[in-house]
DNA sequence: GTGAAAGCGCTAACAA
DNA sequence: TTGTTAGCGCTTTCAC
């Protein structure tokens, strides 16, 4: 396996003028330069990260902690994580964990075994506390959520992620604007400190704006946060109300599980019942009829995320709150209310 | 941040004995173990991986180049993968790279930089040449294809996969055991050298097998291998060969594509057109109706490869390729030909 | 059972 | 512009 050595005798060069040339420091004459690059091709020469990160002062690895990577939704904006620390001269490293994970603490130990600048955690828990955060050591932000049922201090983190309970106000928002109000909703839990519960009073206040009393029945709560649970959630609960005539799914997963439970109970999308959700995932594009959903900016997450991370790592630049926004994408599975009874 | 030294002189010992402790080492005394692992507590001491890196003969990292991550049928695997590298003590370090890159080139660059034991390689091509692959120099395995169109001696590396030909096969029987004969094939390309290409051979040998003679425009090229591209060439494919009574897919991803692009042209799964494919992701699961599915065992697929590279690793075990069978999941979208004209 | 010392591959002073 | 050299933190001979 070659290293700068073998490249410097190759060269008749000095190992240090090899490594200055391979990381472009301006006083390189433009032929060694070459000489040196030339080398690199012949021998097969791949620095040994090891070694360079041994020496330099601090690592060029940002941590990536996906939490419940079986979500489709995070496959974008794990790629445009990846891509912007390679395009921002850093190495990502990923780890994904289970649904119900414990993205500090394995962060935390990824940070440390792996000498991480800064962490990443996609999907995490809305109700950190300064204690839960305090083994990571490193700057951090949030993606995709945010800390609104803990108590850090907005300071000491940044995030990126849609407004959960706004857009949430907002998908509901579509159902009332068609006639509906026997609206239910499609979440993991209404009180589960987190998404779920965030997006709830979203729809609460989105309910309650249009005069329309909550049902606290209307809440199909799965428990999990999976397909195979919404699947089960929904065709029991629509047998149970048959009077919904549109549902609101805090995840694009989660309603495509419920629109086959809709059509397996015989009943029609959106004829019967309407759905709307939140995500935009590759998938909504392709359901019959196609998902009506708020698309989230995946790509975007992502990047602003980093950019984030290297203006703290790299800038010292402040900690920063981003709240981006969705776009709604009109499918096919919103309709009209029908007048059930004009008697 | 603590090091060995900290330790060392924390505990009045020797870094030597420091290290030999800490890697359990049999030759160093209960109370002198004793006092450095109290140290290693209170001074918060974490190894660093990368000078450990570069000092040992070699990593206990396991590289795994996903080729075009982006589908979601690789997701179970790399689960598996990780899982299963853990288990036996490795560290998977993962690297996700476009549907059309160079995982092999990406790999060896890998292998080198990581420091890495072996490599496991994604949906990768199906025709290296030992040129190609003598960059990677450790073991590999090429998870879910096979060397069919190249010239790697089976000695030289290990693959786990399906019987790609036989599965195609199969697949193609149930529609022809349905009374289909005018079976279209949504494929990538007949000819990309690598899984279409060997699908399609199945797909040919079956008609053949029931004396139906191949009508080569009854081949729905995509060329990119995406939902997108399936979607579009599907639409102007059922247009121009309304003749059509089933189609075989080579992916679920294309197949979903399908249904809907068929679906938008007004025709009905199965009753005017009948589909299967090959994969089973979970997404299948909940298409209206059920996708007809050849499943793949995904975690076994994952696990497989990660045994036996390991074996190789550590016990010097002989390269292996294992063909996995399918399970035919018998979903809602194949049905018996409808007679069209009995006149 | 323990210590001293060499060296893994690399980068960054410091010299020239 | 280039060469010499010290060390990053760790493991592992080789002595004792």
């Amino acid at each position: 396996m070659a290293t700068i050595k073998d490249i410097a005798a190759y060269c008749n060069v000095a190992v240090s003028t090899v490594s200055r040339a391979l990381n472009d420091h301006p006083d390189v004459s433009a032929e060694t330069r070459r000489k040196v690059l030339d080398a690199v091709h012949s021998l097969h020469y791949v620095p040994n990260n090891a070694a360079r990160d041994l020496v330099l002062p601090q690592s060029d690895s940002i941590g990536l902690v996906v939490r419940g990577a079986e979500n489709p939704f995070f496959t974008p904006i794990i790629r445009a994580v990846e891509k912007a620390c390679e395009d921002l001269g850093y190495t990502m490293v990923l780890h994904q964990i289970p649904a119900g994970g414990d993205e500090v603490g394995e962060g935390a130990r990824l940070v440390q075994s792996k000498r991480l600048r800064g962490l990443i955690m996609l999907g995490g828990r809305y109700d950190y506390t300064s204690d839960d955060v305090s083994a990571i050591g490193v700057p951090f932000v949030c993606c995709t959520y945010t800390n609104h049922f803990g108590d850090l201090d907005a300071g000491s983190f940044s995030s990126v992620s849609i407004d959960d309970k706004a857009e949430a106000y907002r998908a509901v928002k579509q159902l009332i604007d068609n006639g509906h109000t026997k609206i239910a909703i499609l979440l993991d839990s209404k009180t589960d400190r987190s998404i779920s519960e965030r997006r709830f009073c979203g729809y609460c206040e989105a309910l309650a704006d249009a005069g329309i009393s909550l049902d606290e029945g209307l809440a199909c709560e799965t428990v999990e946060f999976n397909m195979g649970a919404a699947f089960a959630c929904v065709e029991r609960f629509i047998a149970e109300r048959p009077d919904i005539t549109a549902i609101f799914s805090v995840a694009d997963t989660m309603a495509i599980a419920a629109m086959k439970a809709i059509a397996n109970a015989g009943r029609t999308i959106p004829d019967d019942i309407s759905i709307i959700s939140i995500d935009g995932i590759e998938m909504s594009l392709y359901t019959v009829p196609t998902l009506t959903t708020l698309v989230q900016p995946k790509a975007l997450i992502g990047e602003k995320a980093v950019e984030i991370l290297v203006d703290v790592l790299d800038n010292g630049g402040k900690t920063r709150h981003v709240r981006l926004e969705t776009t709604l994408r009109p499918g096919g599975t919103v309709g009209r209310v029908h007048s059930v009874d004009l008697a």
